[in-house]
DNA sequence: CTGAAAGCGCTAACAT
DNA sequence: ATGTTAGCGCTTTCAG
């Protein structure tokens, strides 16, 4: 609390006005309650004198609504790319909302959302983080307005998810075209959902064209995993692609490859995966696998948006994915 | 809203465990307030029952306290940021406090700040922005914890610094000690404060080792901006240290270098600034400037802890920065 | 140790 | 159009 001076109430504004409370309130609310022009003028002007700032907690507990929205993540690293959390931040604020950012390192965390009596209250919560399932989603949550984000989606809620299949196969297509016939495939966390999914759509496509995969490693999506794993192995690099989850481990494959045989692996061979920056500068330049981040986010402001849903409505709305070849 | 129910209210748990509402608030109120033991236990069992979870817009209505505290940024574009936010979110979180994110696009949304009840009324503020001036920065905040981190301070307040001129004139000795004689120094926006202080350290350092500057560039401490710009511009290389403000200008310049001279410029001549994970992994390894961020957020934490200070009394603390040789 | 009652600051009915 | 009044859910005096 400031230790100078007391904050102005709605009471002193009216005081100063020379109007009641109501008056005052309905002068300040936006919306546009019935009330006569000059006093509107003197309230407004009453409150920007003293410097007036709505009292939250007393609106709260009247609207039961913060403008708070949740984002739960495991890391902030999860989310690929910085200019998703940038954008999403810029863009949860443009509708006039703010941002709670909440980290989860384990399943003992998420108990917590529920004892943190404000991040349980939030307007809406998105959930990147995997550890939260869909049933226990609306639990943690004071709101019903949860949105998936994570891959997984119950069958009665909101989410997004990206179609990861089709950037896959057309990745794929990519190699048969360049005729490699076997490849090496670098996995993230084998107990994600989404990254068995992920892997699952490799193998199909891969089968599909004719592909081999000689070798399948669960890594942990990060740059030293792939290269502490490929420093490991020797590799016979004829017709071989190099396919990653994550563009991390595609970055560690280049560095491997640059000091294994001397670029002799044709860099195109090596495909990432998550479109970030890397991929496209100078000392890496792989093809890789993304999806519009622009697009993923205005279908989450559109759920954000979006009033009431009917009870118990279902939306799952999907960003397709793409294949971005160098 | 929850659409299917009613949530229980303190009056509810109180129903049930057949007491008035000021003992089940005490037993609940977890400060040890004079309770029996029976009772205690009895409220502590309907709440449970209840799944009660206390309204913190009624609490904080008493308390004026919110548990949550703002980090105000410009945007968070760089990698240095991630790990930086990463960390300082979880240790936000392990002395139970939550993290509202605030992002400001230019000076007009700052007045937003105050607009925005929520943020407004936050227990503390942390100013990575270098939009928000020392003396604005206390209007803009309910509370008096607003403590700057952009590198700005006023006389009276809290501040946690970077000292860059330490680990900036180390790597200057380092250039010297290799016989470097000119110097490209790439600079970032040349407005920031933080960033003309900087450049003067690298000035009064390269002066002192007798290292001539050739050409002060000033990009974005993006990748691209400082490879458009080398990419306009022939180097002499002979005796020349390419000095970067930006770990990603870094990059570029390595890039450059491979492509431009074949990697004839050695690579330790570059030196870069934030010691992220780019300045470590085989394509790139140049040396650079950094400083513990443990440390760092320590000394963040520890004046959010900080249960009083003195009326108006400052506290300016600083984290030394550090040469990281490659 | 306990309960009744006041009140935090605001908004929304409800009578003017 | 305006003022009065009754809460929102909680904590905290203040008498018992």
């Amino acid at each position: 609390m400031k230790s100078n001076s007391s904050v102005p109430t709605l009471e002193d504004v009216a005081k100063l006005a020379g109007v009641s409370k109501s008056v005052a309130s309905r002068a300040l609310s936006g919306k546009n309650r019935p009330i006569a022009a000059d006093k509107k003028a003197r309230v407004t002007e009453a409150a920007a004198q003293l410097g007036y700032v709505a009292n939250p907690f007393a609106q709260s507990l009247i609207n039961q609504s913060t403008g708070m929205i949740a984002i739960v993540v495991n890391h902030i690293s999860d989310i690929s790319d910085l200019a998703l959390f940038d954008l999403l931040i810029q863009s949860i604020q443009s509708i006039g909302k703010q941002t709670l950012f909440v980290r989860l390192r384990s399943e003992k965390d998420i108990a917590d959302i529920k004892r943190s009596p404000f991040v349980h209250r939030v307007d809406a919560a998105l959930i990147f983080s995997d550890l939260i399932e869909p049933e226990e989603a609306p639990h943690l949550f004071y709101t019903d307005k949860v949105i998936m984000l994570n891959g997984k989606k119950a069958d009665a809620g909101l989410s997004v998810t990206i179609n990861e299949a089709l950037g896959i196969e057309q990745a794929i297509i990519n190699a048969y075209e360049r005729s490699i016939k076997r490849a090496v495939l670098l996995c993230g966390r084998k107990t994600s959902i989404t990254e068995k999914q992920r892997v699952l759509s490799y193998q199909q496509s891969m089968a599909k064209y004719g592909i081999d995969i000689e070798l399948l490693a669960y890594c942990d999506y990060s740059y030293e995993s792939a290269l502490a794993y490929l420093s490991n192995h020797t590799l016979d690099i004829q017709n071989l692609g190099i396919f990653c989850t994550s563009d991390a481990m595609a970055m560690a494959a280049v560095d491997y490859c640059r000091e294994q045989y001397r670029d002799v692996v044709e860099r195109q061979a090596i495909y990432g995966f998550d479109n970030t920056f890397f991929s496209q500068i100078r000392s890496y330049f792989f093809s890789t696998i993304g999806y519009s981040k622009q697009e993923f986010i205005d279908l989450i402001i559109q759920l954000l948006k979006t009033e009431k849903f009917e009870n118990g409505e279902a939306r799952h709305l999907s960003v397709d994915s793409e294949f971005y070849f160098r």
